[in-house]
DNA sequence: ATAATAAGTGTTGTAAATACATTTATTTAT
DNA sequence: ATAAATAAATGTATTTACAACACTTATTAT
């Protein structure tokens, strides 16, 4: 077979947009870049693709390398390509967003690497072009889930209303009625409501609710419309 | 500063797939591929990415190349990067997708290549993940067109309002009541009606109307709401 | 017993979406 | 000249979805 002997060949990486949630505010995961240049600044996770690998294969790999979580929800995000983006050598980069839940991060933690959670809104500045996919790793987050249920994939297995609703008003940066909220999530009929109360956070408790799996599964492709009012997504 | 020697580096290329709508059918051109190999097999547009452009610069020459037209709406649609999807090295490339007023293209049309508008329905068997590609462009523009008013990029800057419903007819594979769907728009405010008529398609003749420019350049990330119920999106 | 805290719940008004049928302008055939 | 055919244009009534809003309940600490 003929070669495409005169192009030329660029180095291709997966850098990954890592966001969990303590509760209380919407963080990201950075690591301190381990390789020259821009050795020890802050980075997004990441690395070069490998001979045999896709982009999805490889954005797991690498967010198993740092968290050892396998089975996350991840989506392409975008692929970053001025050429340059990295100043030693050109190389494309392929994001992706991943979702975790925090506290299972916390157990299998990579001591190889230093990471540290950041909230969303004191990121420092990064290195190359990371600020830029950070901002648009947010917007997509924003924009995918006020239609479509994914921020399940930030709680623990076991959540209250009160949280859920802290964590969407994080992400969209306002307040919902809680009494309207709850209508809503509960006619996406994903939740079931557990017996037990979570007892941390009030004095009353909150009743735990848990995903309805099957349903979930079937409704990830599903309409919410969750946001009182789209327009607020012109303000990030 | 030190080289990332031990990595390898890939052929990254762009490819595009372009929308036409032609009054009854939405269509995609597609071109006999030039090079080996599978040359002369049907392929969408596209092109290694040259050492100073960034993607969307790439995307814009390529299709610029095929249709000669500039300032197009155009947008990333995603990375393919499965090593075997050209089996004569490996190659990852950057998909974009591309709305243009048919009857534009007729007059610019380059013929160092042979190009051919296909209905979206017949489209043949393409060279490597071509085929995906278009599947994932039809999604992308028929979620995007069901929220943000997209689909005036396919039509003449004078069309008619039977015209824009069966363009969304045909992208949805489903038909709306006229009555309602002539509110929908009108709703909007983006549209002015034209003294003139189209009198090519009946005899009682259908009233032009023009994008209002200003508030479409401000609406382009507004939400519509245009589609009755969006459970359509699972039936592709 | 009382105060403090956050959770939980119901109703009513308003706006948006849907379903649905007739009239109008024009051309062509008789 | 009239009638038939064709597709465009238009209005209303009903249903549904959304948003605004305030009080009661469970529990703990004093």
């Amino acid at each position: 077979m003929p070669k495409y002997q005169k192009q030329f060949r660029i180095l291709v990486a997966v850098n990954c947009i890592i966001f969990g949630f303590d509760g209380t505010e919407l963080k990201i995961l950075l690591v301190k870049r381990d390789l020259e240049p821009e050795k020890g600044k802050w980075s997004l996770m990441g690395g070069f693709i490998t001979e045999k690998e896709n982009f999805d294969r490889g954005g797991s790999r690498i967010l198993k390398q740092l968290t050892g979580l396998e089975g996350v929800y991840m989506e392409q995000l975008h692929a970053f390509g001025h050429p340059d983006r990295d100043p030693n050598e050109r190389t494309i980069s392929v994001a992706y967003f991943a979702l975790i839940d925090i506290h299972k991060f916390e157990n299998l933690i990579n001591s190889d690497y230093h990471a540290e959670w950041f909230p969303i809104k004191k990121i420092p500045k990064l290195v190359f072009d990371h600020n830029n996919m950070v901002t648009k790793a947010r917007e997509r987050l924003r924009y995918k889930s006020a239609f479509h249920p994914i921020l399940f994939e930030l709680l623990p297995e076991k959540f209250t209303l009160p949280q859920l609703q802290s964590l969407y008003e994080g992400i969209f940066d306002t307040e919902f009625d809680k009494r309207n909220f709850s209508r809503k999530i509960q006619s996406t009929k994903l939740l079931v409501k557990q017996k037990d109360k979570d007892r941390e956070s009030s004095k009353k408790g909150a009743y735990y609710y848990k995903l309805d799996k099957r349903r979930y599964a079937a409704n990830l492709h599903a309409f919410l419309n969750i946001i009182p009012n789209p327009v607020i997504f012109n303000r990030l």
